[in-house]
Order: structure tokens, then sequence, then C-alpha cells
DNA sequence: CCCATAGGTTAACGACCGCTAACCTCCCTG
DNA sequence: CAGGGAGGTTAGCGGTCGTTAACCTATGGG
């Protein structure tokens, strides 16, 4: 995994100011005025990068979907061959990095779907889709007594479950990134296996 | 449990209603005229009832919260002196109710709370903190192993799990209730399992 | 029978918001 | 060294939104 090291772009700046701000007080709660100020630049300014407030949040939901469904596929190429059970941990484990490390866009990216153009929200349903497939398949190769129906709801909410972790008190006070990483692996794991039972 | 059976009032259909909008589009993104539309009167005429759009979303929330606690409460008091187990199943059963029972509800329920008044963010925020706590308590009485920070992250995490429910396709196209609240017992449970092991 | 009250209506005000226009200032390049 | 694009600025327009004001109508009790 390539890391980046150079300074981020503005366009980079506000993306994520963007975020943080939409996840704090919905789409319609921030103005551009608003993001502006966050990266140090005036309302108006915003518009020599981006087209609109729309294009920004459209940036940001097709950008984690898409990354969430890239990072699956090459978590599930790498494996390729391995057990299944160790698949799905793979894929577990994906899920709860992006979850702890980008809590704004987990957030927006259940809550602010709708806000987007219809072309847009096509694409990033798609993405979801694909992804949510994805796991369907693992899991039933792990769980080859779960039906389909089944086993789509429960990634869902497995789903919930990871992505609960902008509930779980702000980054200082839990107990450690890797100690509630493991728990959130636990409890998947478990709620998949008592799904199948 | 009482069941009414006398029609709603016009307060009763403008909540229902404005819950499901603001659930659908965000608090900021349906205006008065749209609420009142949804009941058959016109914006202004809502303010025959209550004081402004902030007081309807305070009292959706207030609401939502307080019938969860008193549930709860109602719950662990029924089942006083019977095994921990239970009473631990008879708390996932209420939530899985209002879950699927309430959608609208749930979604706004952890989605706008940072849209109220600070007094009454206040108060839902210590009913909502009462609800877990309760549920806490009740789940390290069956897995008496696990830490409190743990338990907590724990209840937070099946709530995302239970509150996955908006996700799981429109209400016509599960499995049907019973067989979905079952399958959300299930891994709720599995997951506390696998949480204390 | 009268009239107060509950529950509506439309018109309009003031604030805010997304976006554009017009302009300015570096800095890089031919 | 000219000049043009990149990336800012402020002013302001047009639309929307929450709320209030003023007015209307039915209805039920003294």
């Amino acid at each position: 995994m390539a890391i980046r090291t150079d300074a981020p772009t503005r366009r980079e700046q506000i993306l994520k100011e963007a975020a943080r701000l939409f996840a704090e007080r919905g789409f319609h709660g921030v103005g551009v005025d608003e993001i502006g100020a966050a990266v140090g630049i005036s309302g108006p300014g915003l518009y020599r990068h981006f087209a609109g407030k729309d294009a920004m949040l459209a940036e940001l939901l097709v950008g984690i979907s898409g990354r969430l469904l890239t990072g699956a596929k090459r978590r599930l190429q790498e494996s390729d061959g391995t057990p299944a059970e160790g698949v799905l941990d793979s894929l577990i484990e994906g899920h709860i990095d992006f979850a702890l490390d980008d809590r704004p866009l987990i957030t927006l990216h259940d809550r602010e779907l709708d806000r987007l153009r219809d072309s847009d929200r096509k694409l990033v349903r798609q993405l979801q889709r694909q992804y949510v497939e994805l796991w369907v398949q693992v899991l039933r190769e792990v769980y080859p007594a779960i039906a389909e129906p089944a086993a789509r709801s429960a990634v869902h909410s497995v789903f919930g479950l990871l992505n609960s972790t902008p509930h779980l008190g702000r980054p200082g006070s839990l107990p450690g990134r890797g100690t509630t990483a493991q728990l959130l692996h636990r409890m998947a794991r478990g709620a998949f296996a008592a799904a199948a039972a």
C-alpha cells in the first residue's frame, strides 16, 4: 500500500473539511461560507475548485463507495485460493479500518445519498450494491446454509454494527484503536455465525 | 399494552408525516409547506399546533428517547427475578419492535439530534444515556467477564446492528416481519456473546 | 341567537443561501 | 519583461424558507 507523503492539495483540504461539516450538521445545514472559512478562504473562492456545493458531496460519496469496493476487490484477489474464512476476515478488517479512520465519510455514506443528482446517486448505489454482493458471496461460501435474502440482510446489519464507530465516543475516550478494532471484528463474526445458525 | 382505537389527532398526523419527511430528506431539507401539504393544510397552518419547525423535531426526538427508555424500564420490572438472559432477550425484542415499526423515528434518532436547541438536546442525550446504561447493566449480568467500557461499546454497536432496518429494503421486499425479527435477534445475541469472549 | 374559540386561509417580510460578476494579485513561462 | 492563467477578493442578485399578520369560517355552549 502506497502511503502519501506530499502535502494535501487545496482541493483535498476542502473535501476533508466539507466531509467533517456535512457529517456534523447535514448537507443543507452547512453553508459554502463555512466550508470556505474552514480552509481559510471565503465562500465563493470554492468555485475555483468545484462546480458547486453538490459537486463536493458527489465527489465525496462516489469516492467512498469506490474506495470501499476496490479495496474489497483487491483483498479478494490477494487472498485467492485461501480458505473463505480468511477472506471474510480480510473484508471485515478492511471495513473496520475505514470506519475507524474516516468516520465523517462513514456518516455521510448512508445519510446524504438522497441529496445527489440522479446520475450520481445511481452510480453510488451501483457501487454500494456491488460491494454488498461481494460480501454476500463470501459469506455464503463460509456459511453455505444461509439463504441469499438472509445473507443480504445479515450483511447490511453487520455494516450497521461496524458503522457504529461515530457513536463510540470521541477518538480519545476509546480503549485504544486496536482494542476497539478487535472487539468490532469479534462481534461481526459472532453476528454472522448466529445469522447462519 | 393498551392499543389506541380512536382516530389520530391532527397533531399526531403532523408529527407522523414530519417524521417521515425529516427521515427522507433531512431536517433542513424539508420545508414547512411540504409538511403542511402532507396533512392537507398549508404551511403556516401548522403554527396552530406547533410553535415552530424546531418544536416538531424536538417533540419527535424527546418522544422516541422517552418511549424507548420507559419501555425498557417496564420490561426490566416485569421480568424481575427471572434469569438475566431472559431480560436481555426482552430488551432486544423491544428494540427490534421499535426498529421495525417506526423506521423513520429510528433514522431521526441518531441523525438530527444536533439540530435541537441546547436544552432539548441535553434532555434527549440524558434519556439516551440512561437507556444505554440500562442495557450495559443487564449485559454485564449475563456476561460478567466483559469490562464496562467494552460493554458500552458493544451496546452501541448492537444498536447500530438493530437500527439497520431502514437499509434492509422496503417493508414489502423483506422475507416477512417475523423472520427478519428473529434474524436480527439471533445476530444481536451472537454479537454480544462474541464481545464477551 | 350570539359570539368566542379552534383551525384554517393568503400575503408578505426579513434573513439566509448558493452562485455569478467583476476585479485584483501573484507567479510562471515564452 | 510582457502577459496570462491560477486562485483569491467583495458586491450583489434571485430564490427559498421560517415566521408573522390579518382575515375568514364553522361550531358549540350560555
